[in-house]
RNA sequence: GGGCCUAUAGCUCAGUUGGUUUAGAGCGCACGCCUGAUAAGCGUGAGGUCGGUGGUUCAAGUCCACCUAGGCCCA
């Protein structure tokens, strides 16, 4: 007879063989078919009491695919979100994308081509507007494709006309409460193209422009006794002349030596270090023979930084006219005359200040510098630009009104030279890389123009945002440092940018008198105009529509609009309002969860317009995540070529894989990805799987409606597995709310490995396979596996949404149509739990033992299968007493044909066991053959058969 | 250059307020077994000077300083 047909091996239609590339699409289409999310979102919804909990989406930029850190990104939060909803809370997720904004011009400016000079502001934002929306749709493919749930059907767009609207009602309400203000601010300017340019839209390219010497008259005595009484005077190099009439101070550096030293009778401030580089242009003769760089050479650069103070001694010809020296910080505040302009100006102190060419002392401009500018900031000095969009002197640069400022220069050079405070040759010039326009390749200038601002001092604002950031949870802790430090040393925010792409500032300026009009009223006109047609309505309107009886202080009634945008930072940072106000969803919102460059970027601008507009943080915690790094732990990048893109993964492992991999990962910190990285994890996976596999096969004819037994009447041993079931049930739910997503993954694979498979299931399959089908003892492993298996599916399904999604479908008995409708489990130890761990915990250690001497065994070519041994385990005391209590369970736990007990300290013998193989259940046995009708099987499964 | 952070076996992670003589786990790897979870399953084993140097301490992977490598954000 053929026995083995009558043995209930595993069966289950859950295929071992994942193909999740395959198999994942269907199961999307099925999700989308049931609504599953809209359903699990109403289900929590409908149940009285429930608790909300709101993840507010950071707006990815609708700009390209989506690379692996979005993936990351977006399966945490999907990973969050799945097991809110699972515990029973109100979880919805919208998701939302990040639309204006100076990349998304930049391109379609290169598609429009030369096309966009004749077109007009609105129909280049329908242009942007089209290019957003075509990435928003690919994107929007690629996250769901990655298992994520939420409204995709009706996401948020900052470039909605709804959206629009509330951006403007935000600055409003700034406005309103006082926190804006107008300021300069030195932007990129084309004089050419009379525009402002980005960073991006500028071209380094070799120009060759005037190199001078300049020396300021100071009115302050030097800090130094010697040289009391006598006239000295800061020397300063510059390449731009022009932008000498609006010189407001002369930056030293805290830490460097000036020296003074005796020129011809005049006292000259310079670095030491660059004292003979200064002195080989413009006095040779005051150097040692032979020692003559030329000016700002490699050459000059080295005498000067390679040389201490005694080698600078033995470089010069007279080296007692170093009259005194001093250190930087001895200058600040020192006061000098400006050498042509009606005015004193400050010495102030920057870091940036550097050795490497010129003087050491560094010519000021406020209004034509970054760092200038930054610097003027600290010092409270004006913003000044005498400089007008085409390029021309305005009234504030005195005789050179009107000018054309390259064409000034040699002008306000010659007018130096004449008036003693020129120290270098007219003629000198340096060619150097400077920054030109990308489209028409002339120079560009740095030049202050006027920009709204968001003030950081109004109403306390940065002492409330610090405070509010300290009733903030930031995970890691340590992101509170970070984002402190930020808003405590950051400058007010330009909130003004000169692009097109974005919504106006909603400000009209009085044609009489040019002063701004910040109306309520006014600007309430503006936001419902935007609801109705989006942004394009601030220039296909005329400003009069948008004004009625609105009058400017002195009395104007003509306006022209804002030509200026606002920072795409502020469109996303009124998320909180635009989005989750509007839908009521509550703010502060429960969470925050994006990249750790996010504290300079949203959370940062979200807190800021919060706390401006609403008086506290708009979330009450606050989690990020690290940089996704390639498999050796350095950045992406496209030169490198090392970037692991979310599809090629899906395309080769699948989405769970992607997602296990996210799961399995310390995400606070970086992360790396890469093949070996995704190797292992889809080994991780398949051994889930293959334990899920193994669990639904063995309930295969069993129903937990009929079958199942009472936990009280289970065998120990399965009692014993439940008991190690809640114990991971518990691990993981706390894990999932600490948001330790890794602890489940490390958890999980080892319960699988360990506990289930090499132990539990290896000694259960005797009772599952051979004994009575219907019998109590397999219907209680049964209950358990059935238990194990559907925990295993529920728990696993906000991580591997895919598998559980599938595995649920074959699970005997289940409680819901889909795992994301079923809950969480919510099962108790048993109530002997606690002995029964300990009981077996001190079996597995014999247990341990009999499996080493077994493999001596084996090796000695004893047996093979364990099986085919007999073992006898000596033992004493209380370990003898347990085993001889546990006797009968042994040879199952050891998985050998006969266990015999002995006296003495603890050893194991093997031999090979006696008696005969029964054909069906493979146990050496001394009863074969013992019913005639099966003179080939063991008394138990002759039973087994009857 | 500044702010914040990271560094434990090939990989992913544990290592509780510094304290058990040989620093753990899973995977992978090597060797073996099984062929009734089979593109599976089981067993045994080999892998680490805890990034480096110095220090504090009776005692340091665990605290401090510096260095190196790397990441994010600024300049």
């Amino acid at each position: 007879m053929d026995y083995k047909s009558t043995v209930h091996l595993p069966k289950t239609g859950f295929a071992m063989k994942a193909n999740l590339p395959q198999r994942e699409p269907e199961i999307l289409r099925q999700w989308e078919e049931q609504a599953i999310f809209q359903r699990l979102v109403a289900l929590n919804a409908g149940r009285p009491g429930a608790r909300r909990f709101v993840l507010h989406d950071g707006p990815p930029y609708a700009n390209g695919d989506i690379h692996i850190g979005h993936a990351l990104n977006k399966v945490l939060k999907d990973i969050i979100v799945k097991y809110r909803n699972l515990a029973g809370e109100v979880a919805d997720y919208i998701p939302g994308w990040d639309c204006h904004g100076l990349p998304i011009e930049l391109k379609v400016d290169k598609e429009l081509g030369p096309k966009k000079r004749e077109m007009d502001r609105p129909a280049i934002i329908e242009a942007c507007r089209k290019y957003a929306q075509r990435w928003i749709d690919k994107q929007r493919t690629s996250f769901v494709r990655l298992g994520v749930f939420g409204r995709w059907a009706t996401p948020y767009e900052t470039m909605s006309r709804g959206y629009e609207a509330e951006i403007v009602r935000c600055f409003a309400r700034a406005a309103e409460k006082g926190f804006l203000y107008r300021g300069k601010k030195p932007v990129y300017w084309c004089i050419t193209d009379r525009t402002a340019l980005a960073e991006a839209e500028v071209e380094y390219e070799d120009h060759t422009s005037p190199s001078i010497l300049v020396a300021f008259d100071l009115v302050s005595p030097l800090p130094s006794p010697k040289l009391a009484g006598r006239k000295a005077r800061l020397v300063i190099w510059t390449t731009t002349p022009w932008t000498l009439p609006a010189n407001l101070a002369i930056a030293a550096h805290p830490d460097f030596t000036y020296v003074a030293y005796d020129l011809a009778g005049t006292v000259l401030v310079v670095a030491k270090d660059l004292l003979v580089p200064f002195l080989a242009e413009v006095a040779p003769g005051e150097l040692a023979v032979g020692d003559v760089p030329a000016a700002h050479s490699p050459e000059a650069h080295e005498a000067a930084t390679g040389g201490g103070g005694t080698v600078l001694a033995e470089r010069l010809a007279h080296p007692e006219r170093v009259l005194a020296s001093f250190e930087g910080k001895a200058l600040e505040g020192l006061r000098y005359r400006h050498p042509f302009m009606d005015r004193e100006g400050p010495v102030i102190l920057g870091e940036h200040v550097t050795l490497e060419a010129g003087t050491g002392l560094v010519h000021t401009a406020t209004g034509h510098g970054q760092e200038d500018y930054a610097v003027g900031l600290r010092y409270h000095l004006p913003i000044v630009n005498p400089v007008d969009g085409a390029g021309r002197f305005t009234a504030e640069a005195g005789k050179y009104v009107g000018r054309k400022i390259f064409e000034a220069n040699p002008e306000i050079v010659k007018d130096l030279h004449a008036s003693g405070h020129l120290l270098s040759d007219p003629k000198a010039t340096l060619r150097h890389s400077y920054p030109h326009c990308w489209r028409c390749h002339n120079p560009v200038v740095f030049r202050a123009t006027d920009q709204w601002f968001l003030s950081l001092d109004h109403a306390d604002l940065r002492k409330t945002t610090l405070a509010e950031i300290d009733r903030v949870r930031w995970i890691p802790h340590w992101g509170r440092e970070r984002i402190h430090n930020m808003i405590e040393n950051r400058p007010d925010w330009c909130l003004s940018r000169q692009r097109t792409w974005g919504v106006p500032i909603p400000v009209f300026y009085c044609e009489q008198c040019n002063e701004p009009l910040l109306s309520q009223a006014v600007m309430d006109r503006v936001a419902s105009a935007f609801e109705a047609e989006g942004i394009e309505a601030w220039y296909r309107r005329e400003p009069k529509e948008f004004i009625k009886d609105e009058k400017c202080a002195c009395g104007g009634t003509t306006f022209r609009r804002e030509q200026d945008i606002l920072d795409v930072w502020f469109d996303s940072g009124v998320s909180w309002a635009a989005v989750v106000e509007k839908e009521g969803l509550g703010v502060p919102v429960d969470l925050y969860l994006e990249g750790s460059d996010q504290h300079r970027g949203w959370f940062h601008s979200s807190l800021l317009t919060s706390v401006t507009l609403r008086g506290g943080a708009p979330y009450r915690a606050v989690l990020t995540h690290g940089f996704v790094l390639d498999g050796q732990g350095r950045a992406m990048s496209k030169s490198i070529g090392n970037t692991v893109a979310p599809e090629e993964v899906i395309k080769k492992y699948g989405a769970d894989i992607l997602r296990l991999w996210v799961s399995a990962v310390d995400y606070r910190d970086d992360v790396r990805i890469g093949d070996e990285i995704l190797a292992g994890l889809a080994e991780g996976y398949r051994k889930i799987r293959n334990t899920i596999r193994w669990a639904l096969g063995a309930l295969d004819g069993f129903d937990p409606a009929k079958d199942a037994v009472p936990v009280d009447e289970l065998l120990p041993i399965d009692r014993w597995a439940l008991a190690r079931l809640v114990a991971w049930d518990e691990k993981v739910t706390k894990a999932y709310e600490d948001y330790e997503f890794h602890v489940a993954y490390h958890a999980t694979m080892e319960f699988c490995a360990v506990e289930l498979s090499a132990l539990y299931f290896d000694v259960i399959k005797d009772r599952l396979y051979t004994w009575k089908e219907s019998g109590k003892a397999r219907r209680s492993a049964q209950t358990v596996l059935h238990a194990i298996a559907e925990d295993l599916v529920r728990l696993l399904a906000p991580i591997l949404s895919f598998t559980s999604s599938e595995a649920w479908g074959f699970l005997p008995g289940r409680s819901a149509e889909s795992v994301f409708l079923a809950g969480l489990p919510r099962r108790e130890k048993p109530a002997d739990a606690a002995t029964l761990e300990e009981r077996y915990g001190k079996l597995f250690e014999v247990r341990a033992v009999v499996q080493g001497k077994l493999e001596e065994a084996r090796r000695a070519k004893l047996i093979g299968a364990p099986l085919e041994a007999a073992v006898t385990v000596h033992a004493e005391g209380e370990q003898r007493r347990l085993l001889e209590e546990a006797r009968a369970e042994l040879p199952s736990l050891f998985i050998v044909s006969k266990v015999t007990l002995a006296d003495g300290p603890l050893a194991v013998e093997v031999v090979p066991a006696g008696g005969v193989k029964c054909e069906r259940c493979w146990i050496y046995r001394d009863d074969v053959g013992q019913d005639p009708r099966h003179p080939t099987i063991c008394a138990k499964c002759a039973d087994a058969l009857s």
